[in-house]
DNA sequence: CGACCATTTGATATGGATCAAGCGATGTGG
DNA sequence: CCACATCGCTTGATCCATATCAAATGGTCG
């Protein structure tokens, strides 16, 4: 879905911005909970991760945390526009990534305009993950917690073993609950067969089509 | 803010897609509540907004609706990536657009990159946007209306007197509360003397900075 | 083994939702 | 020109989902 086409320029022809960043990024590692860049900091790289998971996140004036996004392998970051980051990054595991400066993008650009293209459907993916995250809010508990899930299960591309890389503090940020009540959903989805809980952080799917039936994301065509 | 250079390149000198919309863009008028697009059904077009405003919004299986946003005059809509539309978009007031066909600035980038460039910044204001959007959801309400209100201010570029294009229904399915939250909470800025309502519609800001301390958007730098 | 941190569980409080009614504009027909 | 219907908004009373406060449990590492 997310990978669809553009009007009727195909996207996954040409993948410029993939072949720049493998042939001239530079890996770095970080180890977890270490900072990647802080809001109101020049926004100098793209970073595409390789192994690991990333938290994206601003701490409102009141203290609440809030975490836009989590950054899985092969997921791109830093790629808003403005001279400044708009949020902070921090590794949440031990993470690998590959960092391309934006001026060599932009140069890169000045002789292709596929890399502009590219960056144009980067970050209108990103502008939908942000929409459909923003949408989690118009629902309950339980929703919140089925869909992240299934979003999680999705996105690493697992099948039925969902390893968390995130703590319940993570998800509580992300979902705009609190720690307990990420606990108690957890423990009432176990208690309903829909999950077992290898560990805290391996979570099994036992009945996936329960799980997505809880979460009302889009109107069903009637 | 929004509209800062990106990297070493400065974003307003050549301002290429407004003039190709407002050089070949059709003006078109809607009346209020009209529907412009709807959801997944194919993305073609993108529009200014002349005079009037939009709600951007999609409803949810729980009959919840969550409008994703407003867009007053000058803005422009329909830029996502992708064949569909994610949202549904409908006039509110009585509205004035200008409407060009994706495919024909697909083809001006043939010849000229500078327009996929300002796809991506105007994408990238979008995203910066609903960020901000998202953060409110980490707001209890009376910060929520008080932001809206500045946000509102600013946009419509207005010294005190705020002109709400919007129902207070549509303002409630913005912020994430109900109709009455939104109204007791208008109802208590004008007894604390921060707003004053000529009509309810009609909002004047009495004590900008009050209202701004109400609202805890970001970490002040210590 | 013991300290530390993440997670779970329990008891209580509360902000905003829900349910219900009243009010004030705007418009329509008699 | 006035009764009356309609629609958007406000106000009041009560309820409930989730936050908050507090403590127990469990897993990890020295």
């Amino acid at each position: 879905m997310s990978m669809a086409a553009t009007g009727s320029i195909p996207v996954d022809d040409v993948p410029t911005i993939h072949c720049a960043i493998q042939a001239l990024g530079l890996p770095k590692v970080f180890l977890p909970k270490a900072r990647i860049y802080g809001e109101d900091e020049p926004a100098r790289n793209l970073y595409q991760v390789i192994s690991g998971a990333v938290r994206i996140y601003r701490v409102l004036a009141n203290g609440q945390r809030q975490i836009s996004a989590f950054c899985l392998p092969g997921d791109f970051f830093g790629l808003g526009v403005g001279e400044k980051n708009a949020f902070s990054a921090e590794a949440i595991a031990e993470l690998r990534v590959l960092i391309i400066k934006r001026s060599t993008l932009i140069a890169l650009a000045g002789e292709d305009n596929e890399i502009f293209r590219q960056l144009w459907t980067l970050i209108g993916q990103e502008l939908n993950r942000t929409q459909e995250h923003m949408l989690l809010f118009g629902m309950r508990a339980p929703e919140r917690i089925a869909a992240f899930l299934l979003q999680m299960a999705e996105r690493l591309s697992c099948h039925n073993s969902v390893p968390l890389p995130m703590s319940r503090q993570d998800i509580a940020d992300y979902l705009g609950l609190t720690i307990e009540t990420v606990s108690r959903q957890f423990t009432h989805l176990e208690r309903t067969a829909m999950i077992g809980r290898a560990t805290a952080r391996l979570i099994v799917v036992h009945n996936r089509l329960a799980l997505s039936q809880q979460h009302p994301g889009r109107t069903l065509p009637t």
